[in-house]
DNA sequence: TAGAGTGGCTAACAGTGTTAGCCACTCTAG
DNA sequence: CTAGAGTGGCTAACACTGTTAGCCACTCTA
């Protein structure tokens, strides 16, 4: 599934197509049903991909980090703003749990959790500031002109001590 | 345009059709070129009434609001909650704004910015905690057993004193 | 009273995901 | 060695989507 994922990221989501997809592999359409259930397992199998890409992410990003919590944020926006298309697909709507790899979202979650203490409440609340300040900024919500290193760190100051 | 909110509040974006919306005027599809220059326009239309409903409950939560920043987090909240399908087609996309009805965003964002001080580093972060917070309870990416009330009032700590 | 503008219409196009049904090939069981 | 099943391609088609072209009737105004 290599190819739907370079569809996505050289082209965006709109080209993901089934019909594009088959051009690229050389086949026509309906004969990749053959081999997938239809889009939402196509769609399930980059996701899931994605997030074993983030977990990789993370799991660098934390490894002898002083700041466990500010190296994960870094590294989430990174995602984000490199991979833009994936990112959103993986954020956009409710997850098709049933159709992804088993264990791949809990792994990606794992360094959040660990670098709160385990503390819940403040891994959610961390995880929902970052994916906000991510997905805004490349919704393109806030000005030109805003200083988000600065709403970045003003956000993380609260997270920080418990 | 009430019967496009109508529509999309009912049964949700993927009802959100030309040839829906003519349905329920009673006109046929090519009908409604005539009124609107096409779908971009009819959903930035009921994006600008989306955003006066959100600053309407902004002005209304925090006129005589101990709290401003809780009251405006719990309005937002509920706007979300309650109008899921319009707070998606609101967030979801970067916004036309050459579309959008003018002052309207502006307005909404008010009460957020004096809630802070004027202090645009933290009105983003606040900003982006409550959507994604927000954003992701509609996607059911926390888990069923979550506080997230919890996740709420942990958040909003780090933002209260600056 | 002529002309322009308004707002409806049908027909059509290119694109979407998806299904039905057909056909050739390969692998395995007897 | 041959019969049968399974695999993986194919075309044709369906019901949708947004959108355009072109036609026609009505109304308002000069």
């Amino acid at each position: 599934m290599t190819a739907a994922r370079a569809l996505l990221d050289e082209e965006g989501p709109g080209a993901l197509t089934m019909r594009r997809l088959a051009d690229r592999l050389g086949i026509r359409a309906p004969s990749l049903y053959k081999h997938l259930s239809g889009k939402e397992a196509l769609e399930a199998a980059v996701i899931s991909d994605g997030f074993a890409e983030l977990a990789e992410a993370f799991e660098g990003a934390v490894a002898g980090a002083a700041d466990p919590l500010g190296a994960l944020a870094a590294a989430y926006r990174r995602f984000g703003l490199e991979k833009p298309h994936l990112y959103r697909l993986m954020t956009e709507r409710p997850l098709r749990r049933d159709l992804l790899a088993s264990g791949v979202e809990e792994r990606a979650a794992a360094p959040l959790l660990a670098a709160t203490g385990r503390d819940e409440a403040l891994a959610r609340a961390a995880w929902a500031f970052a994916h906000g300040m991510t997905v805004l900024e490349l919704n393109g919500r806030f000005p030109e002109s805003a200083d988000l290193d600065a709403a970045w760190r003003q956000g993380l100051r609260g997270f920080r001590r418990p």
